[in-house]
DNA sequence: CGTAGTGTTGAATTGAATCAAGTGTCGTGG
DNA sequence: CCACGACACTTGATTCAATTCAACACTACG
């Protein structure tokens, strides 16, 4: 695996397997450890504090809980449970899923470091999907009821919410367009860039990075089977456009991805 | 046609070309007449003003502006024109689209009276599809920068929209899961059911409507193509659970629609 | 009345799913 | 530390649902 600065967003499994190079120091520690205030949080810039003060943030601190952290494979909420809170990923990876009465699962998003989990239950109260993590990682707790109530009292945190929330949907109608007139090999690319982006967000590579889910997830969140997932890495990588190997995926020619979704 | 009380949002055309009979007199008459207000529309309990009290709304309504009715075509916005406005449907119907660079369009959504258009622009400042009417319809402009102010001034109006938010989000992700891994067939009749429970929202017949768009909007809504959306309505009339003339729909076994749905 | 847009139906094609048979990887407990 | 078992992943052959291509019918509107 080398010495290189590759992505990961679980930042203490990185430190314990991979050498920290002086060029990764770009990225401040941010343990699992649950007393970093939203004030010293290396991802203030890019969650809930954004454009609020210094005294504002303390505000903002006082109302968040700092749980435990979440093994792989443990929930932070199931389907239909009483919605109570949203959640802000502070490391690690989780992934939403919605089970139908069938049985059949299908996953219906990833959350990387600094996005908001939880919006699908605000106007049901209950929550429509379950969401468990995809690997050992932490989570910020911002009961919903106090979020709102401080929103009233402080305009940039009401503007930025709802900055948030409009976020959410207009990134949903892009996955519609995307499930519902691209191509395996586009949806894939498509997915591949749009981690890369992700990760650039919270000072990780864009090129070279660790997939936290496996293909079957993938296959799921595109419409796609395991099998055709795995095919379309194969070939992406024999074109030369990316590398794989298990989990560890660099992307070697952005350029080209592009253009195989915008041939569409 | 006769005289029966076929579902149609829009109130006008309807009054137009079928006679009202007294059971549907529940429907109270609303032109597209824009001197309406919130407080006498007949959408308060399912739009903006639900939850606000007789003073909220008169501040709501202050901030409203009643466009002149749309015509059949017309643009309300376009990709990428600067988010200025959230609307909600007063009559009529409208359907957003989005166009990729290579020309083809998808479309990302249908809006029927008392719905909300308009919420992908929030976050980046402008709109990520272009959004027309599908038929002579109405709509209620709300500037988003004084709903913003509003909701700081009245909590159960910030409560609300969040709400809003929240359904759009829950919304998409079950449409989500729809075009990842329905067949064209569960596809159809899902869209059939959520049409027909809007319908019943308005209170407009669930079971016999008209529907507003074409084949191929719906195919690319559905991620269909258009004669794949013809051999479904056919091959479902075929069965005898819904009857189709043109765009007039009558769903005759619900059950056995739900029942295509939940056998994935 | 003509024409553009909308909808239907059939036949051929194809992209991805399914079925099947493997190999590779990881975490656990002996 | 190694062996085991459970998952995760890959690759190939076959099938099938939906698309594409094509021809035509209907409707609605100026």
């Amino acid at each position: 695996m080398g010495n290189s600065d590759i992505g990961t967003v679980s930042l203490d499994e990185m430190e314990a397997k991979i050498p920290v190079r002086p060029s990764a120091t770009v990225l401040k520690i941010c343990p699992h450890n649950p007393t970093v205030s939203c004030t010293s949080c290396r991802l203030n810039e890019l969650c809930l504090p954004i454009a609020l003060n210094k005294s504002e943030i303390h505000q903002l601190d006082a109302i968040v809980e700092r749980n435990r952290p979440f093994k792989k494979g443990d929930h932070l909420y199931r389907q239909s449970d009483e919605f109570k809170s949203v959640y802000a990923v502070r490391s690690g990876s989780f992934k939403s899923y919605f089970l139908s009465d069938s049985g059949q699962g299908r996953v219906t998003g990833f959350y990387l470091p600094g996005e908001i989990i939880g919006m699908d239950g605000i106007a049901s109260r209950s929550y429509a999907n379950s969401t468990s993590a995809l690997e050992h990682s932490s989570i910020c707790e911002i009961p919903f009821s106090q979020l709102e109530k401080l929103s009233q009292e402080l305009p940039s945190l009401q503007h930025h919410f709802f900055s948030i929330m409009g976020n959410e949907i207009a990134k949903d109608q892009q996955i519609h367009t995307l499930l519902s007139s691209y191509t395996a090999e586009e949806r894939t690319a498509s997915f591949l860039l749009g981690l890369s982006s992700r990760y650039a967000r919270v000072s990780l590579s864009p090129t070279r990075f660790l997939l936290p889910m496996t293909r079957g997830d993938i296959g799921e969140y595109l419409g796609l089977t395991v099998e055709t997932v795995s095919r379309i890495f194969t070939s992406l990588q024999k074109k030369g456009l990316i590398s794989v190997k298990n989990r560890e995926i660099e992307l070697l020619d952005i350029q080209s991805l592009r253009d195989i979704i915008s041939s569409t």
